[in-house]
DNA sequence: GCGAAAATTGTGGAAATCCGCAATGGGCCG
DNA sequence: CGGCCCATTGCGGATTTCCACAATTTTCGC
């Protein structure tokens, strides 16, 4: 799946002319006449971003964003709609969605908020191969080596450590340097940076 | 500036009916009949939430809110409106208004939203007295201290930073004593967590 | 029950940190 | 000019960390 703006729209003519327009500007589409296609295609992996239109026969926009919201779909959504329905739009936005655009639209600026809406989940991309390599290291410790990096982020020194889980000093140091080497650091400030706000 | 919610619409029988339903629900109001008069009274340390007509005679509800905004004033704002309008909706929101909501409006569903306004006000403000009080310790470093402040966040060890800063190891020593003191952390662990995310 | 992984502990030495005591020099303010 | 704050440095000892070498016990799945 490369990256490319998902069309979602049962209107042939909408979709092509979307196409267009966005493919003229150099972004790749991939069309879709219902929610349910684009279901069937949808991959956690999908990369880039979706342009929704609201009322679809069938599963409408909402209700595929609610769902894909669900599944873990990441991607920013750009929805479209004939009727403005500001009940509609403010949900829409509250509940994550990128961008809420009236029909008919300005062709350059839509074009723009899809160049950003693309660039928006490329970043969200990278930070989240960050914090799944990051909770891939967390999980290959081993339940001591949590437990003394959990002290150790409470600015404890080794001999409380060891006093604390009942068991001798040099454990505590074993356990500290091997999580230190899973974990990819070389000091106990470097843990606490990589670990800043989560966990 | 006791909490409380500030209506600012020029409707004197709205303001009134919004005042009646909030009080009887136990938020204290305040009233505006204007923008102008609200921005009148109006102080960084103001506490609450803003109640917030589109239409005004005069300043705007929008125009209001941008200039709030860059006044630094930080109260979440509930833009009320008589007429839908999808792309103000969606300008509001996403220059981060807390909500946008139609006339007429649910009195239930409004007043849950301005106790939730409010106490994402609450929120927020004791968020900001953690980091004024941060920012203030901070501010309160010698430049030295700042320097070795940040190779210790670095991860670097004292004889490196010695080395960095041409100083001897000792003088690192005393800056870092000093400056773990002025920041009321005890080890470099705490002031990596400290500063998490900030700087 | 066997073998691998995890948890545990010891010894001992090099290197680093932590701290109190003591002192010098520069810059700024009243 | 004297006092105060900041930056600087040295000395020395107590404490801690870091590691290599070496080894025992526990746990757990096949």
């Amino acid at each position: 799946m490369t990256p490319c703006a998902h069309l979602i729209d049962d209107d042939d003519a909408i979709r092509d002319s979307l196409a267009w327009l966005l493919e003229s500007c150099g972004v790749a589409c991939r069309s879709y006449p219902s929610a349910e296609d684009f279901l069937a295609e949808w991959l956690p992996s999908c990369t880039g971003c979706i342009l929704l239109d609201i009322r679809m026969g069938g599963m409408s926009g909402p209700e595929l964003f609610d769902v894909l919201c669900e599944r873990g779909c990441r991607m920013p959504v750009i929805f479209l709609t004939g009727h403005g329905d500001v009940p509609m739009a403010v949900a829409a936005l509250k509940k994550g969605a990128f961008d809420f655009v009236e029909k008919p639209f300005n062709d350059n600026e839509l074009v723009d908020r899809v160049v950003e809406a693309l660039k928006l989940d490329a970043n969200q991309r990278l930070a989240a191969a960050d914090a799944d390599s990051l909770s891939a290291r967390l999980g290959s410790l081993t339940t001591r080596e949590r437990e003394v990096m959990e002290l150790v982020l409470a600015g404890k020194l080794n001999k409380l450590i060891a006093d604390e889980l009942q068991i001798s000093m040099r454990t505590v140091e074993v356990h500290r340097a091997n999580l230190f080497d899973k974990m990819g650091v070389r000091t106990a400030v470097e843990l606490a940076q990589l670990l800043a706000g989560k966990r």
